[in-house]
DNA sequence: GCCCACAGGCTAATAGCATTAGCCAGATTG
DNA sequence: CAATCTGGCTAATGCTATTAGCCTGTGGGC
């Protein structure tokens, strides 16, 4: 019996794979069932390179809030003002589009409580960061960047959730709504900035 | 071995008081045993009043659709302009607030193809017409109407989402927050108007 | 080059879940 | 009063995660 050489990253490796190959829903319907086939390996074998079913979503959301944060980071590189808004929006869009059940597992937000989630916890935090740093030079006063911060989350998070939970039935263009939210969320900020 | 006179609203019922004493995540891990053992009953005596776990979900999310509707209605009563929008945004927050598991429910999307979904479809339907109402009065051209309702929709919804998820970290208050935006929301669908 | 230890696979067993099949009694109706 | 049907039940199946315990391939020390 060869051995199959695996490891804690292989292993979410394969899980992020199975995840995001399943659709929106995959962070939520992910196995070890099915990590396992994937793998080559049967499903207690997982054990010795994670702690459970609990420790591999930990270790997929991680991941995925990387990935969010890079692509952040990414499109924010080069830009400032209601345009770097408007690139990291489209953004995290298109990674919610091209990866949903990456995006889903992204949003599972670490228990500040639980030591093991401390990692991810960070991650998150950087991530928020990122989007903060677009909202330099805007002039928002210190005091109010939370505010911003969580408006244009809330946005954008709202407006995906919907989207992807299938939430708008109606045929109109999705694009240009958002490009609405967007459009909408600049303003907000803009409005924090003066006031 | 005496009857226990259930019923399908009786099941339904049953499965959300389960539901709504879990907290947020509360719809997700919704569980025939559970509601078997709140009813007094075997689990496969539910199958008698119910087609099954998705089944139920349904029911479940149905009742919550129309009670938020019910909300957002009587909270835009008696109101116009931007007081209406705030008022309708601060109700449906109060309403996940107070039965977050409900709310979660209630976003679960009918699938258009199933038409065993169609019941569901169509109270979603008329919770959208519920948010569309609150913007007559603003002189949003017809065609933008849609990009309006979703925009309110998806800043509602955005926050809620984060908010209940974890998502905000910070000990900032989130009910200023979120007056901000629902500010945001407002400035948004005057653009609109004049644009 | 051999031996030993351990890492990493395995099977078996347990427990919780949904679902289906089939039985049986209480209530309802002719 | 009998027949039927409704709404309970138990038993069985199959999926899930998880734990325990075994066994073997691989690598390090002599």
């Amino acid at each position: 019996m060869p051995r199959a050489g695996l490891s804690r990253d292989a292993v979410v490796d394969a899980a992020l794979a199975v995840a995001d190959a399943a659709g929106p829903s995959g962070f939520d319907t992910l196995t070890l069932a099915a990590v396992a086939a994937r793998t080559g390996v049967a499903v207690p074998s997982l054990y010795k390179h994670v702690g459970g079913l609990d420790d591999l979503r930990r270790g997929v959301a991680l991941v995925s809030v990387r990935a969010l944060t890079r692509r952040i980071a990414g499109e924010a590189m080069g830009r400032s003002g209601p345009d770097a808004v408007r690139a990291v929006a489209r953004g995290i869009r298109s990674y919610a589009t091209e990866h949903p059940a990456l995006y889903a597992a992204a949003q599972h937000a670490a228990d500040p409580q639980d030591p093991a989630d401390a990692e991810l916890g960070a991650a998150g935090a950087e991530a928020v960061a990122a989007i903060a740093t677009v909202l330099r030079g805007f002039g928002v006063p210190e005091e109010r960047t939370v505010d911003a911060v969580r408006m244009l989350r809330a946005c954008v998070h709202g407006f995906i959730a919907l989207e992807q939970g299938g939430g708008f039935g109606l045929p109109d263009s999705l694009d240009e709504s958002f490009e609405v939210v967007v459009a909408t969320a600049v303003l907000g900020i803009e409005r924090l900035a003066t006031a």
